[in-house]
DNA sequence: TATTGTGAAGTGGTTCACAGCT
DNA sequence: AGCTGTGAACCACTTCACAATA
């Protein structure tokens, strides 16, 4: 498979999505104009994404919705099934252990864990919380795909080595720092701070 | 001020907090490789985005940094003193009312709202959450900058509708949906769902 | 020597426009 | 007629390379 464009990748997420609200509705076929104008793409770009990988419309006619999700689905690699470890207990923690959108996706959380005496040993959502010294260990007794970093900036990189460390390919991380991992293993970063300068940003009037 | 591109007002971000770091640590003056590196952008990028601003730095020397803090600050739009309205008061909703960096920006958390009733009337950090059918009602009577949609998908347009007729001129939404607004309402998406999507797809081992 | 500031070249993603099906 | 698939044109962001300066 060739190179595919990170911003590709997230417009195929949206275009899942709207695929499955109109499966909801009982539609049975859409055209890339609605499922750009669902998430501000060009029918264009729609096209253009969709073309990247094969050939699921049909002329005159659209795309037929199910069969599309379904291969939009495999494209991302969705229905993987794969196991994820939160650390970070908080409160941030404490509403990602509930967010559903793991579940939908086939993602299970396997354990959570915290640096906070007082907290291991309580529960997170059916899970009990477990000290992070045991996060290596654990892994290498039961390996992770996904790693969700939910802890203060300081200890953030600390973490991050943690999960490599035991083996984890994916780390989606809500501290507000760089963490650097090795080749091989992809890190997102949710920053709420970068997020907040932006707002801040177009409130000047600077950009769109 | 020229058309600035969105990817450089977000890095602008990185380097102010690497610059706060820096000054942290007791450091007069940062190089554009130091300023890069963490937030891996490259030195050639890192003068190029703040020479598109002006001339900041001292040829074999670098950037001094408080001031050029004090400038990224200044362009970024901060200590502007925002009033921010959080809508949806739910354990995502908690989440951000105990965010910092709303207060290290000297952003102001006004209000609180959910639309459920047993919440309504509780303390979320301090602030009695209200109604959301008084959403619009206390915008008119005392506006504010910033909207932050924290419900479930299916409300998220009411609430974005409601926050634009308050006059709000910048939402963050956490909605996994497409919030429409007017030309001139900036919109800021974090969307978890399509995160959780670009991390199975690189699992797959598609893309970087 | 170290490092900035910046025009010029390069790269990659987006938009266009139209041929090709249904 | 309607809508997809796609090469080509376009545009924007990034990287390069080097003159300028402390």
């Amino acid at each position: 498979m060739k190179h595919v464009a990170p911003s590709t990748v997230r417009r195929l997420s949206l275009y899942l999505h709207t695929l499955e609200a109109c499966l909801r509705e009982g539609r049975r076929t859409v055209s890339s104009k609605v499922l750009g104008d669902a998430g501000g793409a060009t029918p264009a770009q729609v096209r253009k994404d969709l073309s990247f990988f094969g050939s699921f419309g049909r002329r005159g006619v659209g795309y037929p919705a199910a069969e599309l999700a379904a291969h939009l689905r495999g494209i991302l690699g969705l229905g993987g099934g794969f196991r994820v470890v939160l650390v970070g207990a908080g409160r941030l923690g404490q509403a990602l252990a509930h967010f559903e959108g793991f579940g939908e996706r086939g993602f299970r959380i396997a354990a959570v864990y915290d640096a906070d005496a007082t907290k291991v040993g309580t529960r997170v959502d059916g899970l009990v919380v477990r000290g992070v010294d045991r996060l290596v260990a654990d892994l290498e007794a039961q390996p992770a795909d996904i790693g969700v970093i939910g802890v203060p900036g300081d200890a953030a990189q600390a973490v991050g080595d943690a999960l490599v460390r035991g083996g984890v390919r994916a780390i989606l991380s809500f501290a507000p720092v760089h963490v650097a991992v090795p080749e091989g293993v992809a890190v997102k970063r949710v920053d709420l701070s970068q997020e907040l300068d932006t707002l801040a940003f177009a409130l000047r009037g600077g950009s769109r």
